[in-house]
Order: structure tokens, then sequence, then C-alpha cells
DNA sequence: GGCGGTATCGCATGAACGTGTGGTTTTGGG
DNA sequence: CCCAAAACCACACGTTCATGCGATACCGCC
């Protein structure tokens, strides 16, 4: 494998791409030669590139055609490039998807960036990376299906807690969760209304959501997937 | 999660169990309860352990039974306990047969320890942790097998409602359940606003509850129960 | 033809929610 | 002892939701 692999960033969001392409085009290894913000807009400048990119790391979750769609196009184009998936939903579905689609691995939005670059390349090594626990779902499609609930405490905090949630705020999530209001949720911890709103303000942060139908939804996805 | 994890380690090379021990238990998240030279001497030992190991991290390559055959024999012992192998064997055969055992993870040896650590605490999670060389046997054989084999059916009719939902109304119970707003409901439904709010307040009464938190809730405990 | 059920849409009002901004008190290390 | 993190509280504003009251249109059926 020679260096530098060169890369391509389709991502959306105007933040992240610019975290993702400053920090990945500082190190030796890599050579960006595409940032795009959405599938049509790569395979529009792709012709434009200084190189072909071996590398892409993609967003799921794009205006338009979502990252996932664009695998086959991508592909068409550049039969040797890898896809990389990186993504903020840990859904079994969308995981199998990616993976049927032609993506060699799928990781979370919240992956520090030291690790996405080893990741990165052990993709250009032959690797499949992807976070542990997107892992799981693939496993248990490997294994035919034998849904073990694994873990004995059940956090159901999330599956990769990057900011793990604090005892009080999961208390808050588990009555949210029992579709109680905040009303009752203040009651029945004998807190106020405005700290509840406090607390639900965190965790949304913490777990990337912004509505209640969002984190609900998200449990609901753990628990099936 | 309960911090301390009680964790166990069974390796048969005296200098990689000690370094092992002396970094694991160094950390302020597991305990070690358990530290063994092969399957059989953990089994013997068992009994007298300070408390049931949770997190199980095992070498394959051990004399007497291999880590693999020894899995069942633990868990037999151990029902709610994860095993995580560690091996350095990266062969396809190995894996399949580690994964098939019940194990939740395999890892190769040349893993740093950091990322050791880490990996038992995403097992602890939920987690799947793989090293990604090894990731993408599984992945190949995830996509060698059958397209669909059960993704886990929609057991939605199978409530119990004394008046049965219409065909529309459950799509649009799918989109609250997918974390949507009654606008985004709308917009993927190709209708307005008032005819989702038309829709939901027929569930609600159909299904007696009166808020999405509770609609959500409901079908959250029928996934549990 | 009339009748019931489903699907569609409109409007209005109060409650619940999401989010921004600012605080204080408590608590567990360094 | 001080700092940081967590828990607690308050106010304000706009949005979304729940629910009442309508309405029209299609379809199968007796």
């Amino acid at each position: 494998m020679q260096f530098p692999l060169a890369l391509a960033i389709i991502e959306d969001q105007a933040a992240i791409r610019e975290t993702l392409h400053e920090y990945l085009c500082a190190q030796p290894e890599f050579r960006c030669v595409l940032i795009s913000e959405s599938v049509e807009a790569f395979l529009w400048d792709l012709p434009a590139a200084p190189a072909p990119p071996q590398l892409i790391l993609s967003d799921i979750g794009l205006p338009g055609l979502t990252g996932i769609e664009g695998i086959p196009l991508i592909q068409a184009q550049l039969p040797d490039a890898q896809v990389l998936m990186l993504s903020v939903y840990a859904d079994a579905e969308r995981v199998f998807e990616a993976l049927r689609a032609g993506a060699v691995g799928y990781l979370l939005k919240n992956t520090p960036l030291a690790q996405l670059k080893e990741h990165l390349l052990q993709v250009a090594a032959g690797g499949s990376p992807m976070s542990p626990g997107v892992a799981r779902f693939v496993v248990q499609a490997f294994l035919g299906q034998s849904p073990q609930p694994a873990p004995a405490g059940i956090p159901l905090a999330n599956l990769l807690p990057e900011e793990p949630l604090t005892a009080r705020e999961l208390e808050i999530v588990r009555g949210i969760e029992d579709g109680l209001s905040y009303k009752l949720i203040a009651e029945r911890h004998y807190i106020s209304l405005d700290t509840v709103r406090s607390h639900i303000r965190n965790v949304y942060r913490k777990l990337q959501v912004n509505s209640k139908a969002e984190l609900m939804a998200q449990t609901l996805k753990r628990q099936r997937g």
C-alpha cells in the first residue's frame, strides 16, 4: 500500500465536514482529492478531481440521495474504491442495507478522529472496521439470529455512549419510556418541571435527538435490532 | 451498567497473562475476580471467585480444552457472562467457530492494551468488538448467506386492540414509531397535516392512549413483554 | 337510494414540549 | 480548599401536539 491514499469525503453538515477535512488531510497518510456535501455533488465533481479516490468516507443521512443509495453509483464510476459509511444511526436495518449496497465498514459519528484515521487505514489494509455496537448486528445476522439479551445490567442509554448518561438522566429517560409527561416525571421524582426540562435537554444533546419521539424511536430500534 | 465490572482472564502464556492482569486490573472500571491459565482451571476455581465474572477474556490457543470449546462450558455456569475471544489466529474458520460457540467478539493479540480496555467496555455496553480484519470475514459471511434471513418481523398486528387499526392508521403509527413529527408524517404520505391529526385521533381512541409518548410506551412494552 | 366505514381536509384553542438564557446548591476528587 | 460536574431551579418564546368542532368524497352493501 502506498501513501498518500486518495481520500474523498461526503458529508452534508458543514461543521462535521470541515472537522473531518482538516483533521484527515493534515495526516501524511491521506490526500484529500474531493470533498462533497452530497452524492450528487460528488459524482458531478468527480471528473475534476486531481486523482481518483481510493477511499470514500460517506455520511448516510444526506439530502437527496442517501449515502447508501449512492454506493452503487459511486462504485460504477470507481470500481476499485472502498466506501466506508459514517452515520449517527446505529440500527440494524441501515447497517445491513449499507453492507449489502457494498460498504466495507460502518462507523458511528461519535468515533474519535484518531480512531477514524486508524479505521480508514485498516480499510486500505483490507479490514472492515465497524463500531463495536454495529458489529453485533452483523454477528447476529451471521448467526442466523439468536438474540441473546447480552448485557446483564441493560443500559438503556445507548449503544456507544460517547457521553454516558448520568444516573439521574437515566431515571428521567425511563419516565419518558413509560409514556409519562414532564409533569408526571417531575412528580415521580419530587423535582420541578423545569428541572426535568433541564435533564431532558442534556439527554437530548448526548443522544443527539430533539424530541421525545426520536428518543423513544431510538430505544425501539435498539430493542428490535 | 455499574462499575467495576467483574472480569476474568483465561490465558496460558504467563507473560501475556500478567500483562493483561496488571493493566486491566489497574483500571477502575474492572475488578479481576479470576485469572486462570486454562479452561479447566477456570471452571475449577470459579466457585472460589469473590464474585461471578461478567466479562471473560479468553485466549483460544490453550492447553487442554481450547477457548472455543470452553465457551459452552463457561456459559453453562455463568449464563449472564459475556466471553470475548483473544487470539493470534485471524482465520475465518476459527472466527466463525468462536462466534457460533457464543463469543461476543474476537480480538487479535496485537490489539493495544488501551484499545482492549475500550473493547471490553463496549462488550459490557452491548457491543461486539472485533479486530477490523476479523470483521471482514463476518461481513462476507453475512453477505454470503440468506439475503433476508429474519429481520424479526413486524408483529404490530398482534397487539390486542378491541378495535383493529386500518392499514392507513398503521402506516401513520409506523411514522410515529420512527420518531417523526406530524409534519414529516404528512410529507411522507403526501397528505395534509390535519389528516394526520385526524388519523392519530382515531388511533388514540382505539388504543386508549392520549399522547405520542403513551403510544410508543405501549409499543415498547409489547416488545419487551 | 340510503348507511356505515374509511380517508381526506379545515379551523380553533389550550396544553405540552423544545430551547435559549441565566442562575444556585451539592458533591466528589485533586 | 477549590474546581468541575452534577443536580437543581426559573423565565421566556416559539413550536408541536391533543382535541374539539365541523366538512366532503369514495366505496361496498342491503
